[in-house]
DNA sequence: GTGAAAGCGCTAACAA
DNA sequence: TTGTTAGCGCTTTCAC
């Protein structure tokens, strides 16, 4: 047998050693196998504790028969989001209850770091993947199910690839909000939201041209933006806005940052209690500010319980057809979206 | 050799059998050796293509001369937190440049979870541990700092463990933010902050008093309280204090969801331009509500940084004895502090 | 420059 | 109930 190094962590050999047994016997107490010999088991547990022994994880599921490492891998847009940040901790916690262990990576909306975090999570044997995906053909992933590795998108579906996914109902939704305002006697509706590339922004636009169009608006292309790289932009285009002759009376906003700029350039222009405002996504200050701002919330909870739900039936073998699953959201009237025209 | 399996992934070996060349040349290959023939390259490169291979990184570390996984695990309060979520953010992006994967956890302020999480992180053998700690005795850290594992703390110090630890001038910080309060005519200041337990707002509550004392201001407990556990009960309190005829005419809040529950209270009971606020913690609405709310702001990418940099040296061999960096914060006026008494 | 053999720490299979 | 042996997929050692 090997001599006992002083620096290194103790093994299940040493283990065994100790407590005068067969490494066999320790795998067993470790994993809790209830047919050991309880004297035995003492002995192992105090040798354990003696030598402050921690099993190595990985090193386990190399040899286990599923091949399983109890982790899975969650991609977001950036967790200093609160929409993933809140995502993430859903997850961690449905998680945690199983017994597993979640990683997860920022992509900025950058394919290629999308593909790179792929290959880093899926060399680190993730048992599955949850996926806020970039705008990419996912083609790339076809080889990879092949090894029975699970998918679920969440917030928006994959290109080119057909998986389980759970998406908000966006379109639907922001029809709603936009007829909200038409509702309080709007015509002059404006638009800001994320490049038209990306899912979410591209339903939302769709609802929102969807309400007009059923009112008999007329789309004015002078009131819409897409793309929101930076504030600047925004503040740029809200202030070309409100210098026009016929400004908009309302304003749609697709995205939560995006409203939180929108709100900044109201509160400059002395117009939020003037302009009316209705946003996407979630703001923890919405009832603080006055107006408070009417908002469309995704019920973010729902959304990762049913892809987590999704994931551990995929792990559990089940082999029905992918699965799109659109969760309704949730409309909160606070004053910003029931100012009149 | 053994027959090859179209449901399990491709290992190395077939890589080696395809490219009619030996593991350890593929290994060579993948890794980037340089003093590999390009023509096996080639060989290797398109076999590993066709197989659609990808190495196990789990299997690789276990070899690996130091054992390395390169992976660091994150211990947070709460990854839903923004002060949370912006600290695993950083070191995201501090980790990804040197390749290493981050792993996080969040603990809710629960000892128990804290050893758990731990265990889980060491059984993955991360190569060192970044910890916002729970308020919980740190010495049974001690045998696992012998095999050799770097702890860097975060936020809070450790008790009765000694590593290196980086926090922000809570209490010095804490003291200037009363003393504004003081120079613009107050003496009667209310102080709203977490259990004592918690480092920081001990600290936080400590420079209140100093700055109380030093101003000969006598400490008025009917204006204090300890403890938040939810948002109930700053509510009572606040309503409470509102009700005294000698109510306080500033209120010092020690963290950012008890700013925010401060500020719901001030707004319902109309008094948020009358009684002054200056609240510790950043704030994305700061300037956004009416008035502005002045708040002193961690540098949390600072103490990222300096944190990441003191891990990456204790695995990159440094041993001198443990550092303390204490980081200075950021002060921003924006009105609610600036209402005279 | 290349490869055969050993072995990392653990679990599976099977024998005792 | 317990232990022995093989082997997971890779890196290391060392000989060629």
């Amino acid at each position: 047998m090997k001599s006992t190094s002083s620096r290194a962590r103790p093994t299940i050999r040493e283990v065994a050693a100790l407590s005068d047994t067969s490494i066999k016997t320790v795998s067993r107490v470790i994993n809790g196998v209830s047919t050991v010999d309880p004297i035995l088991v003492k002995r192992v547990e105090s040798a354990i504790k003696k030598l402050n022994y921690r099993p190595n994880a990985t090193a386990g599921s190399l040899r286990r028969v599923n091949g399983r490492t109890n982790t899975i891998g969650i991609l977001l847009k950036d967790i200093a989001n609160p929409f993933s940040s809140a995502l993430y901790r859903a997850f961690e916690n449905l998680a945690r209850v199983q017994g597993i262990d979640v990683i997860a990576g920022s992509m900025d909306e950058q394919p290629e770091r999308e593909v790179e975090l792929i290959a880093t999570f899926i060399a680190r044997r993730v048992d599955g993947l949850i996926i806020v995906p970039t705008t990419i053909d996912h083609g790339y992933l076809k080889t990879e199910r092949k090894s029975g590795m699970p998918f679920v998108f969440i917030d928006r579906p994959p290109n080119n690839f057909i998986a389980d996914t759970v998406v908000a109902t966006n379109k639907k939704s922001a029809r709603q909000a936009t007829e909200h305002l038409i509702n309080f006697g709007h015509k002059r509706i404006a638009y800001l939201g994320d490049n038209q590339e990306i899912y979410t922004a591209e339903q939302r636009f769709g609802g929102y041209q969807e309400a007009l169009k059923a009112a008999g608006i007329k789309i004015d292309n002078r009131y819409i933006h897409h793309g929101v790289e930076n504030k600047e932009e925004i503040q740029k285009f809200t202030s070309e806005l409100f210098a026009l002759k016929d400004r908009p009376t309302a304003i749609f906003s697709s995205q939560n940052f995006v409203t939180v700029e929108v709100l900044r350039a109201l509160r400059q222009a002395k117009l939020e209690k003037t302009i009316a405002l209705v946003g996407f996504d979630d703001l923890d200050f919405a009832d603080l500010v006055n107006p408070g701002i009417t908002l469309v919330t995704q019920d973010i909870s729902k959304m990762a319980h049913v892809a987590a739900e999704l994931l551990f039936a995929r792990l559990a073998g089940k082999k029905t057809p992918a699965e799109l699953h659109e969760i309704e959201t949730i409309f909160t009237q606070r004053g910003s979206g029931e100012i009149k025209a």
